[in-house]
DNA sequence: AGCTCTTCCTGAAAGC
DNA sequence: TGCTTTCAGGAAGAGC
């Protein structure tokens, strides 16, 4: 699944083919995932691409086209969303669902299998409204802004990351991934982490994040780069779909739980169980260990 | 505030 | 073998 290091592949990627170009024509398929798809159709022909950025899971096309202020042309991945550019003329794969002709005779597509993705056109003078509803940057963050952030919550520390308000970009995989670094269960409390244990996750958060943009990403089912290709760092994953294997660190076997709603794998030695009430002790070891 | 459940969707995998 | 059921999950919304 599309998470920060995918989509920060991806638009590094689109980086390299989409600036300069104009798009000449849209095409949609069974694209009932944008928001608007005949503004979509009316507003991109004739706009030039100036720019592509990432926004924790969003992809940013910035369109500018004088006098007009700029327009801004997002996209989410979804789970299972390829965006990717390639000669019109190549072959078109199955549930491929939007196109987008460029003045260089490529086109950009957007294939997405279980269309959980969006997309939408928003002007330059609503960006601040849209980036309102997200948290910070994951990669950017201080120390003391993660720390101030998590500590006061009372909520399940998995829960938080998973959580596009406070930090965006931070998916399933890299939060369990990130944990496991930082040697924290993920039904902990935030509120009841200590300093250095936040400290730990800050730290653990950014070094997961970029060891898998270096590595292009996780592809576990259906992720591909512009290029179509697939990311590596699935090898490299330490709990993430690992339920049964030995830890890396410790060798006890790496268990899965249900947090926040989501699988969450963690090693029960490495990251041992919040203390809980001796009421529900025995549920608790049930669950967690 | 924070939790759980539901919805969207398809394909893989498990169950029978 | 082949059909049916279950599950996975990002995000948003409902209800508690």
């Amino acid at each position: 699944m599309p998470e920060l290091p995918e989509v920060e592949t991806v638009v590094r990627g689109l980086r390299k083919s989409l600036p300069g170009r104009t798009i000449v024509e849209v095409r949609l398929g069974h694209a009932d995932f944008v928001d608007d798809p005949s503004l979509l159709a009316d507003l991109l022909p004739g706009k030039r691409i100036a720019e592509v950025a990432r926004l924790g899971k969003f992809i940013c096309i910035r369109l500018e086209s004088a006098p007009e202020s700029g327009l801004n042309f997002i996209i989410h991945l979804g789970m299972t969303g390829q965006l990717t550019v390639c000669r019109a003329s190549h072959p078109i794969g199955t549930h491929t669902h939007c196109f987008f002709a460029l003045d260089d005779g490529r086109e950009l597509r957007y294939r997405d299998i279980r269309r959980f993705g969006r997309m939408l056109v928003i002007p330059e003078s609503g960006m601040d409204e849209f980036l309102g509803h997200l948290g910070k940057e994951p990669l950017e963050i201080s120390a003391e802004e993660f720390c101030g952030d998590f500590s006061t919550r009372r909520a399940r520390i998995k829960a938080l990351l998973l959580d596009q308000r406070v930090l965006r970009g931070v998916g399933n995989i890299y939060a369990d991934e990130s944990l496991f670094r930082a040697r924290i269960h993920p039904a902990r409390i935030a509120a009841t982490l200590r300093k250095k244990q936040l400290l730990a996750l800050h730290r653990a958060v950014r070094e997961i994040l970029e060891d898998a943009i270096r590595f292009r990403g996780s592809s576990i089912s259906d992720y591909v780069d512009a290029k179509g290709e697939r990311g590596k760092y699935q090898q490299r994953h330490r709990v993430y779909q690992r339920t049964g294997k030995p830890c890396f660190r410790c060798r006890k076997k790496i268990r899965r739980v249900i947090v926040a709603a989501r699988s969450s794998h963690f090693c029960p030695r490495c990251q041992p169980a919040p203390r809980t009430r001796k009421k529900i002790v025995s549920l608790s070891r049930e669950l967690f260990w």
